[in-house]
RNA sequence: GAGGUUGUAGCUCAGUCGGUUAGAGCGUCUGAUUGUGGUUCAGAAGGUCGUGGGUUCGAGACCCAUCAUCCUCCCCA
């Protein structure tokens, strides 16, 4: 057998594995400023907690684990009965009680359903965690992938949306990548949808109107009759995206499209309260990521009904590599009415992507071990160990050659390893009580007592 | 779910019209060099050409199937 992954996949080695953590410690230190607090769900939910929360298409990229004990003979008909129904798109807990988590959110919500008896309101979590989608792999796009989510539950404060702004911001400014945040209202949307042809349409435009940058304002129009729309309404959708200028015109623009639907009024209020305080900070007027208002930005998941954010990056093609909003009522789906919440999300892939071709790692990262012992025998090996263990005390990242070797091999070894300083102890410097260390960057060696080995390596 | 790309040495890839024993660079190993690396030089190892069928006197190359891969659409991080 070919040793294989599944499809969509990754190992991680050494490099790259710094450079991912580099992003996630960036991430949870920011989130940590603001008082968000670290939670770990498991890899799998019941499915029943996950179907139907991530519209149709969600639902079909769910990985399904199947139950144990499914080839019992005694069980056959049942089971071809369960699978059976599976098949014409119901789940079935007989065949398939457990799926991977999809995303995040949905099971904080879980979490804060089942606990809130418990938590502290506002409740301000953190996660950074895999998540799983049966999507065909493809650039920016894997199967199993981290999320970092920062969410809170508990209130409907516009401040919540400004902090998560302002973490974006930070984060972004960190790992030194360029973005735009793109932040739209929901409410907006569903007054439009009000406007042209009622509510349920809200999710038929929102598709539509997302995919504008993509397929051009013909086919979102094609696809808009295609949905049912009249020629009036289409031609009101299209003065609605082809709202341009300031973020402040396009709100003006914008209350005299909805001056008299006071759901979408109300929208273009939570935004410019939003935007005020975030661009009111000192600093954020001017430099770094601004807040653009996007009318066409929609999002996908159905949860969403106020403030929704999403991240692009700047000089790569990538979509977005992150995104959220607030939801009104994320775990009345779990039967607890009236907890509000809000949220972002940071896609580390398809940061790590982003970061990759613009070379925005910082080389110093990629430390590893700081010194290396070379190994000049048995008794030397014994006389050294000590002294290792005594480095490394002090905090000293240190190993010992594994075996007596050339020290052609050794030194390779070292720059291989990417090793800053070798150490030779041999039978000379054994009796004397010293040692040498050397620099391989300079290839400068100083001789020092082995108890000042510390000091001669900078610690 | 739909469409396309590519599978040849550890890695990156050549391989002409179907024709003798399938090549290169990098990497690995050995030596030049018994305690001082990176450069250089000499040499060596390493391949069921993704897999299974078929066409042919003859297949790495052509045909069919299959698996894997990457990409595009859908949707998303």
């Amino acid at each position: 057998m070919k040793p294989s992954i599944p499809q969509g996949t990754r190992d991680f080695s050494a490099a790259v594995l710094r450079k991912r953590n580099f992003i996630l410690q960036t991430i949870r230190s920011v989130f940590e400023t603001y008082g968000f607090e670290p939670l770990e769900t498991p890899a799998m939910e019941n499915t029943e907690t996950l179907m139907g929360k991530y519209g149709e298409e969600g639902d079909k990229l769910i990985f399904k684990v199947l139950n144990n004990g499914l080839n019992n003979p005694d069980k056959r008909d049942a089971v071809i009965r369960d699978f059976d129904a599976v098949m014409e798109g119901r789940t079935n807990k007989g065949i398939t009680e457990r799926a991977l988590r999809y995303d995040l959110t949905i099971p904080f919500a879980r979490y804060v359903a089942m606990n809130q008896g418990q938590l502290t309101f506002p409740f301000k979590r953190y996660q950074m965690q895999p998540v799983w989608r049966a999507d065909r792999p493809q650039r920016g796009r894997y199967r199993e992938f981290w999320q970092c989510d920062a969410d809170v539950a508990g209130s409907t404060a516009l401040l919540h949306e400004v902090e998560l702004s302002l973490i974006y911001t930070n984060v972004f400014n960190k790992l030194n990548v360029p973005v735009e945040v793109h932040i739209n209202n929901r409410k907006i949307l569903g007054a439009l949808a009000t406007v042209c042809g009622g509510e349920d349409m809200m999710m038929d435009i929102t598709i539509a109107i997302d995919k504008l940058d993509k397929i051009g304002m013909e086919k979102v129009k094609d696809e808009l009759i295609g949905k049912g729309l009249s020629m009036e309404q289409v031609d009101t959708v299209e003065s609605f995206i082809s709202i341009a200028g300031s973020n402040d015109e396009k709100l003006k623009a914008l209350e005299d499209m909805f001056s008299s639907i006071p759901q979408g009024l109300e929208g273009i209020n939570e935004l410019r309260t939003v935007l005020d305080s975030f661009h009111a900070i000192k600093g954020m007027a001017s430099a770094g990521t601004q807040l653009l208002v996007d009318l066409s930005l929609a999002r996908g998941l159905n949860y969403y009904t106020g403030t929704i954010f999403e991240v692009k990056a700047l000089g790569v093609l990538m979509g977005s590599i992150g995104g959220g909003g607030r939801y009104d009522d994320l775990t009345g789906l779990f039967g607890v009415k009236g907890i509000a919440g809000v949220g972002i999300s940071f896609g580390v892939d398809r940061i790590y992507d982003v970061m990759e071709e613009l070379t925005a790692f910082p080389e110093s990262i990629q430390k590893g071990t700081t010194a290396l012992f070379f190994n000049t025998g048995t008794a030397e090996e014994k006389y050294i160990l000590p002294i290792a263990e005594e480095l490394r005390s002090k905090g000293v990242a240190c190993e010992i050659y594994h075996e007596l070797a050339k020290f052609d091999k050794q030194f390779k070894y070292a720059e291989k390893k990417n090793i800053p300083f070798v150490i030779i102890i041999g039978s000379k410097e054994m009796e004397a009580g010293t040692a040498l260390v050397k620099e391989l960057a300079s290839g400068t060696q100083t001789e020092t007592k082995v108890d000042e080995i510390a000091s001669a390596l900078g610690y």
